[in-house]
DNA sequence: GGAATATTAAACCAATCGGTTGACATTTTG
DNA sequence: CAAAATGTCAACCGATTGGTTTAATATTCC
């Protein structure tokens, strides 16, 4: 299900995981979260020139993450939340990995505690 | 509830989404699911020297992604699925919003549809 | 001990990143 | 129209990235 489309569009996955490895972007996409907003409001509350914030609102734009529209002389910005639900879908396929871990981990400890059974079942490694 | 731990463990994200940012590593992970793995056998697939894949392999590390064990002389990297379920949290704050982004459009397409009934009694999702 | 195996370390390189500044284009406002 | 407001663009800069090649370090095998 996931297999299928998992990591087949890998550029695109590049792009925005690149996007989110970086506070001050993720910052902008919890503001726009709240709504549309212009790109010297979203600049604001960061300690850099406005060419700067530009900059990541672009690399924001460029890997899908939001749309811009230009209205007058201010450029709106908002959220595209569909390569954010990609990124989502893509760590979902390990979910199963980790939940199993701390299955596993969890009925260990159980097993620990009523320590009178002998299975000695060993999980096949590989 | 998302909200209290979302970017409070902003450089460890920073870490995480840098590490998931690279194909080469996604791939890396991708094989870890099956099981453990060397640092050799990590590598193999991949049209790089071996360094390179070890650097790779120490990105992977040092975000968390993966634990390494030395047996011997050889280097057996697992998964350590602990920073993809924060990556996979902080992702699932957008959900909310990207559900309901969807429903909209969903529900303005069924509108445009039924032209004839007024009801517009927002389904609650999630 | 010495060769082979498995992996990291170090030095280097070109490309990219995140930031700056200054010039420019396009509205809006007075 | 002129001035202010809103942004982008281009050039530049130092740091980081992802790759290379050539050692160096452990460990195992004979």
């Amino acid at each position: 299900m996931f297999n299928l489309m998992v990591e087949l569009i890998a550029p695109q996955l590049d792009n925005v995981f690149h996007a989110l490895g970086d506070a001050t972007r993720r910052q902008m996409l919890r503001e726009l979260v709240k709504g549309e907003r212009t790109v010297g409001q979203l600049a604001e509350p960061h300690a850099m020139s406005l060419a700067a914030a530009s900059k990541h609102i672009k690399a924001l734009e460029s890997a899908g993450l939001i749309r811009r529209e230009v209205r007058g002389r201010t450029h709106w910005c908002q959220l595209a939340p569909g390569p954010l639900a990609s990124a989502h879908e893509w760590l979902s396929f390990y979910e199963q990995f980790w939940t199993d871990r701390l299955d596993a981990l969890e009925q260990l400890l159980h097993a620990a505690d009523a320590a009178k059974s002998k299975k000695t079942t060993t999980g096949e490694k590989r």
